[in-house]
DNA sequence: AGGTAACAGTGTAGTACCATCAGCATATGG
DNA sequence: CCATATGCTGATGGTACTACACTGTTACCT
């Protein structure tokens, strides 16, 4: 039953590690994972309307209203019109949220410098390559599991 | 505000897809992430009492009752008499579930060795001990920031 | 123009799950 | 015998998500 780890466990492990450091910034400023999912997705592609973010985070458009609600009252966004479309609205970072979205970019950049730091400055290249190729490998995986699943959504249907 | 992707990116990235996959797993089977959780430690360290479930788990003991009253429900585990300490009960994987497990690590194995074939094997051992290199620092700090939380706990206390 | 279809956001209602707290029963272990 | 650990009950709260129905807006298209 006893394994010894391979690379993927270790990977796995450096996930469950980055999972609960995560959680515990969510703890610190008091909002929930999907909150501070919208928050990135804010942060890293600017302003956007809820359609957008339900597009990007794969969930009903209903929920985003609620996850902005939330976000809205805790002051973290701000709604504003679109200025073409009436039907739309802005969802933006308040200022006072990018702020803290700055902080911890910059956190995860230091965590980043210091992770990679304990890597052998020799092996650095490999790992790159090997670390890309792991990606690239595991997402045309899941996209390949994407489309059976599609197709047989359709067939049922 | 936008950067380019570092190699701790590409591991944020690799969790999320793996989460996924996880995920997707849970549906078929019907299982929360929770009670897969379960099911995973005692695959990995065999029959153990709800106590030290909870321990490892890091989650109350009443949490564990419900997971295990679900699990049993559905055959996943079952609860048997500690034959030392009769207030105790073990729980254990059914043999369903045990092939279940089996399963999954069988999964889990394949793709390891598919995600591994996608890195040119000159990289290997590098990527190796870089990624280990990695796994080792972080659980440095998070205990160490584990340890400092802890203290902060204490004097409040 | 007028009608119609598609789209944005939202209200209502409902589901599932996780987790906690305080207190209770038991019987074990000292 | 009593303190304690173990597991369990009941009550509560909270997040995340969905489906359906509705309003207003835009775009298309005869």
């Amino acid at each position: 039953m006893v394994h010894e780890p391979t690379v993927l466990d270790r990977l796995l492990e450096i996930s469950e590690l980055f999972q609960k450091d995560m959680a515990r910034g969510n703890d610190d400023s008091g909002l929930t994972p999907a909150r501070v999912r919208l928050l990135w997705e804010l942060a890293h592609s600017g302003p956007m309307s809820q359609h957008e973010l339900a597009t990007r985070m794969e969930v009903s458009r209903r929920n985003i209203t609620g996850l902005v609600d939330a976000l809205e009252a805790s002051g973290h966004v701000a709604r504003s019109p679109h200025p073409n479309d009436r039907r739309s609205t802005i969802v933006s970072l308040a200022a006072s949220a990018q702020r803290m979205m700055r902080g911890m970019q910059q956190e995860h950049a230091d965590l980043t410098a210091d992770l990679l730091g304990a890597v052998d400055p020799v092996d650095r290249p490999a790992l790159e390559r090997g670390i890309d190729a792991i990606a690239g490998r595991l997402r045309e995986l899941i996209a390949a599991d994407e489309a059976r699943r599609a197709e047989r959504e359709g067939r049922r249907a």
